[in-house]
DNA sequence: TCTATATACCTAATCAACTTAGGTATATAA
DNA sequence: TTATATACCTAAGTTGATTAGGTATATAGA
């Protein structure tokens, strides 16, 4: 589970790879997670046409290998959410760990 | 917002502080957090009944200064779900690490 | 040949956990 | 007397996930 985390984990990924298509991303994330984050496409796909319905991706759909494939990029509006979006994660991490290690409060 | 960790959240904090009432929860946590976590009564009541009813949480209801207070400390079981789900954050944030920062994916 | 798995897209129904908004009540500060 | 803090509660609505279904092609194995 990603917890309400997906979005930024999209916007995150392709803000480093220009385009990636659906199957793609839940690939990378596995990797990337090490097996962790297993991607669901009931959540997958929803999230990209979501994102792509508020401005932040653009989409092109290729045949490869008699396969059709919809890859996504930023759009410019997409790379500053992509940031904003990857600050506030950061943040939450952060606030997480306040509270997991309240000795480390004041350091 | 805290991401479905709430319950995480309150099993740690009861782990700590051997027994805490409601309203003193919320303001421990906006506290830890320097702020940034304002626990709502309409999700932390419900929680603390849920983990009652699951057997992780005892209750004593006393008054003070002519107020009610329902006090909370963890359960044998409670103790355990503890540790367990204070892993299960740790590991969450750490894979977060990794979505955040792919370059140290092998360190 | 048939079946399972991988690739590649999609949506509808359901569920869990949150926010919003309402309620009750006491104590204190402006 | 009004707002804020303390202290508890629940119901309705929203959001974002899972589950489970659908379509279709390619490949590996029994």
């Amino acid at each position: 589970m990603y917890k309400g985390n997906l979005d930024t984990i999209i916007l995150k990924l392709l803000s480093e790879h220009n385009k990636m298509y659906g199957y793609e991303i839940t690939q990378k994330v596995k990797e990337l997670s090490q097996g962790k984050i297993n991607i669901k496409e009931g959540a997958l796909y929803p999230a990209l046409h979501r994102l792509k319905s508020k401005g932040f991706l653009e989409v092109e759909t290729l045949k490869v290998d008699n396969r059709l494939r919809k890859y996504y990029k930023l759009t410019k509006n997409g790379n500053k959410e992509s940031i904003v979006k990857t600050a506030e994660l950061e943040e939450f991490i952060n606030t997480m760990q306040l509270l997991l290690n309240p000795k480390f409060n004041f350091k």
